[in-house]
DNA sequence: GGACTAGGCTGACTCGGGTCAAGGTTCGAT
DNA sequence: ATCGAACCTTGACCCGAGTCAGCCTAGTCC
């Protein structure tokens, strides 16, 4: 895909965030006007990745969020004495990259970019002053991150005795629902990821990642070609995730 | 185990922060004397709870969040349609209750004590205030969710594509550490809950809790007598998490 | 003290999904 | 158009861990 048919936000670099379609789900919303001015001022022009790079690498000293805003990536961490690489998660437009490092102070995986990516950066301890005269950024971020904290439960009840089924059919209505936060199709969209990169993410091998989607399309769930994911069934998927 | 030999933090209700032997690791830690003494005002009497009894439950509107001062909990997640619990986790003394509410504001999960604990109930609409007043207080709090988030991510790494063995050597690491950084014993420790709550939390069988737990004794890398855990070799059970 | 209950241990059996191996496809680079 | 690399699919085989069942132990309530 080009990330400019399918996903909101991509916009000449250098306009602001009043104009980004991402308002109504990135961390900018709903900010009185003189916030949004000053946040607007810290972000530069969006910065341009290319399919494989890193926008950060595990390890390295933390001092700045992004915000994506078009295209996606993935969060790759490398457990230490581990060659084995675990998919931690994926970035769509409108998310923020970096979070979990703000503790720490190091980042603790590396964030790849999966296609063409543009991300806004955000300087956090810039973000921090901004932060002390806006209740309502502190706000918004608080609830950023906890909303986070939310999601990776979920992926933890996801991953814990449950079939490879199950976890794809979870994954997939997961993904849909975020796409269509973003105002794309909740039904149809492209698969920026590998199956290896799906399979690391839910625990499961690629392989089996390959044939579970197979068996979906068998049964009329969903419609795959490449990349591109057709669901057929939200239901269907849905009684398989509830199953047992 | 009484929490009070186990664990530090059991205090005559009414104390204050400063006085309060969490002081390291607590949410209240490293605070300018002005702010701590507002909130401490904010926290009353510790609350007690009787083992099984719930802090939270699962979708009650959210609106304080919970400080553990002694004892320990589970957070207990029943995913939608789905008969079977499924446990998010455990909080030890110090831990913040609640912080994956805050986004959503209702919550996501039931919190239920696993022995009796007492914690300081913080409501969060006054927290937000102080945390206007406060920078370090607030910089405490994103800090705070932000390794919540970091462990989250590390518990998803643990559970994708690792075998029992190396759930359980992580799990009991990860305890390990969690009770040195309180100033107990890193090698010796009470387990609070069941074989089967730690199953649920790694997505193991109860039954293979306890194959494993008797093969790690066999090995002479733990010594487990009911619920007291000994660990016998730390680089032992590294070397069992790192394997492969 | 006795009985009831929750929790824990162990064995036998089964099966989901990992591993290995062998093509097939897609896409970008030359 | 051709080549190569990365990615995907499918099949065969096998093992780790789930399930079921039986029994044991500790703690609690009469």
């Amino acid at each position: 895909m080009t990330a400019s048919e399918q996903v909101p936000g991509t916009r000449t670099p250098g306009t602001h965030c009043d104009a980004c379609s991402l308002h109504g789900v990135c961390l900018t919303h709903d900010l009185p006007e003189e916030t949004q001015a000053s946040l607007d001022a810290l972000l530069d022009q969006p910065r341009p990745l290319k399919r494989g790079q890193a926008l950060v690498t595990q390890g390295e000293p933390f001092d700045t969020l992004y915000l994506v805003r078009s295209g996606s990536l993935k969060q790759v961490a490398r457990p230490l004495g581990h060659e084995a690489e675990h998919v931690v998660g994926f970035y769509l437009p409108g998310e923020a990259v970096g979070l979990e490092a703000i503790g720490e102070r190091t980042c603790p995986a590396s964030v790849v970019a999966l296609e063409t990516a543009f991300v806004c950066a955000l300087p956090y301890a810039r973000l921090r002053e901004l932060c002390q005269h806006s209740t309502t950024l502190n706000e918004s971020l608080l609830r950023h991150m906890s909303r986070e904290l939310r999601s990776e439960q979920r992926q933890l009840c996801l991953l814990s005795g449950r079939t490879a089924e199950q976890r794809l059919a979870g994954f997939l209505l997961g993904l849909s629902e975020r796409f269509h936060q973003r105002g794309c199709s909740r039904y149809r969209f492209q698969l920026a990821m590998s199956r290896g990169d799906i399979g690391s993410h839910l625990g499961l091998a690629l392989e089996t990642v390959s044939r579970v989607l197979g068996r979906f399309q068998r049964q009329g769930l969903v419609q795959v070609a490449n990349r591109e994911l057709t669901l057929l069934s939200l239901e269907g998927l849905h009684a398989i995730l509830e199953e047992r």
